[in-house]
RNA sequence: UCCUCGGUAGCUCAAUGGCAGAGCGCCCGGCUGUUAACCGGGUGGUUGCAGGUUCGAGUCCUGCCCGAGGAGCCA
């Protein structure tokens, strides 16, 4: 069999023999005694002379195939000298349980096809550069590090729709050419549209807005674009936000909506890769796990307390900013709510409260362990005349928000909505320290490429 | 945009103003259970760019470019 596959293995030619099946890594466990074929590639080798390790990938895990002399023909042993580190490949060998291998399992190898020898790669298994890993961030991809962030990154998203459509929420999705601005604050990308101006989306709560008075549950999850220059580990210039926005809810319960649905992802994600969590991205989950409602509410006016006991001198009236939002999460084992900022801090559809008219109906959930801001929203301005004279306090055209108005018009009711951002979200979960590898291929102030 | 730090071999980094080096990668050789394997040998340089000070500049000065960390803004 190992001649007959050597054989195979030399000329290339042909496929194994249709009893070898082609199985992927991930499941070798349910193939313990048999003979099958991995497709993949190299990640590294390693040499004894007469025992030879070939570290194969397939995207599902990594596994060693086990080259021995005496075992093998020797074009097929000999073929350990050409093969290069992410060189495309298939092999075949049987698998074994082996408590010396890295996952429990092996291959010894018994047939081994090149099919492309790759050139020196860049990335070795060495220690590199923010700088030279962003630039070879499509190869990057490759490593086992980055393929766990995008599988958490994968099951979030999974789990934040799943949540929401078994919550009889409707997926509305929102432009992402618009005429207008959301906030009417934050720097916009411009972009030509014909004979006139469009603008790349911030957010596609407005429309998510009219949505709901169509289904009354909705959200929308795409990407967002902000045009400023920030420079921070939280910011990406293309970041992709998931917004929820309900009919007949007000503030109380679009906190208990997303304290929820942050509680549930958070589970689902330790449920289905807590061990690649701790092993591979040295998370400690032990945080994670007291991620469960209630969340702690906590009033703007006692936030500045926090603030200013901690020595930082804060006024009322002010935003929160970064260092702030650390210190106040550090009094919480959980992610806590900050709610009812006054209007003056907050955008202009923000709905101030009947009872205190200088704070506005919002809440922004900040992360613990020092993440900050994960989700931001509140209850809406439902009322037609008094969002006019907000758009015109701002300084924004009536005629691009007509539409908007109309909402207020034809059956306005109390509504609330928030917007959850993944890249912070996932950066939590997976305990990293920089967003940017959240994402597949980051878009930050000075990076377009690749 | 502002503040701070940095840019030396393909990569990660050393080098009192005095011969530009190490580890990894790569090439050659050795090793029958390796775990970022290990051991021996070899290969590898416009010190970000432009100017200046000096007998002499990777090192000091000026300007510019690029990057990182932070601030503001926000998710």
């Amino acid at each position: 069999m190992a001649q007959e596959a050597g054989a195979m293995a030399e000329t290339g030619a042909k496929g194994v023999a249709p009893s070898v099946p082609v199985v992927r890594i991930a499941h070798l466990n349910e193939h313990v005694g048999q003979e099958v074929e991995i497709q993949g590639w190299l990640y590294n080798k390693r040499s004894s002379g007469k025992i030879r390790f070939l570290e194969v990938r397939d995207g599902t895990g990594i596994v060693q195939a086990v080259m021995v002399r005496s075992e093998l023909p020797p074009e097929v042993f000999d073929l350990y000298d050409t093969v290069t580190q992410e060189s495309s490949l298939t092999v075949q060998g049987w698998v074994r349980q082996e408590s010396r291998a890295p996952g429990g399992y092996e291959l010894g190898l018994t047939g081994l096809r090149l099919i492309q020898v790759a050139e020196p790669y860049p990335i070795t298994p060495k220690e590199h550069g923010i700088e030279f890993l962003m630039d070879h961030r499509h190869l990057w991809l490759r490593s086992r590090r980055q393929q766990v962030i995008m599988r958490v990154r994968s099951e979030v998203v999974k789990a934040f729709r799943d949540w929401l459509d078994e919550h009889e929420f409707v997926l509305i999705d929102a432009p992402i050419l618009t005429p207008n601005a959301v906030e009417g604050t934050t720097t916009l990308f411009e972009t030509n549209y014909f004979d006139t101006k469009a603008y790349l989306s911030q957010s596609g709560q407005l429309y998510m807005e009219a949505a709901a008075m169509a289904f009354g549950k909705v959200y929308c999850f795409g990407p967002t674009f902000r045009a400023e220059k920030s420079k921070t580990r939280r910011h990406l210039t293309e970041f992709w936000m998931l917004e929820p926005e309900m009919a007949f809810a007000d503030l109380d319960e679009d906190m208990r909506v997303q304290e929820e649905l942050i509680s549930y992802v958070v589970a689902r994600v330790l449920e289905r890769f807590g061990s690649l969590l701790r092993d591979v991205l040295e998370r400690d989950t032990i945080p994670l796990e007291n991620v469960k409602p209630p969340f702690p509410r906590l009033a703007y006016d006692d936030a500045i307390k926090m603030v200013q006991a901690a020595g930082e001198p804060l006024p009322w009236g002010e935003d929160l900013g970064a260092p702030h939002e650390t210190l106040i999460a550090e009094h919480f084992d959980r992610p806590v709510f900050v709610h009812r900022y006054p209007v003056q801090a907050k955008a202009f559809y923000m709905k101030p409260d009947p009872e205190r008219p200088e704070v506005a109906l919002c809440a922004d959930l900040l992360a613990p362990e020092g993440y900050g801001e994960i989700t931001g929203g509140g209850q809406r301005i439902d009322d037609l005349q008094l969002l006019e004279e907000r758009l015109q306090q701002n300084g924004l055209p009536k005629e691009t928000y007509k539409w908007y108005l109309d909402l207020r018009r034809y059956g306005t009711v109390p509504h609330s909505g928030f917007g959850v951002g993944i890249e912070r979200t996932v950066a939590w979960i997976c305990g990293l320290p920089h967003v940017r590898e959240t994402i597949p291929f980051p878009r930050l102030l000075n990076r377009l490429y690749p």
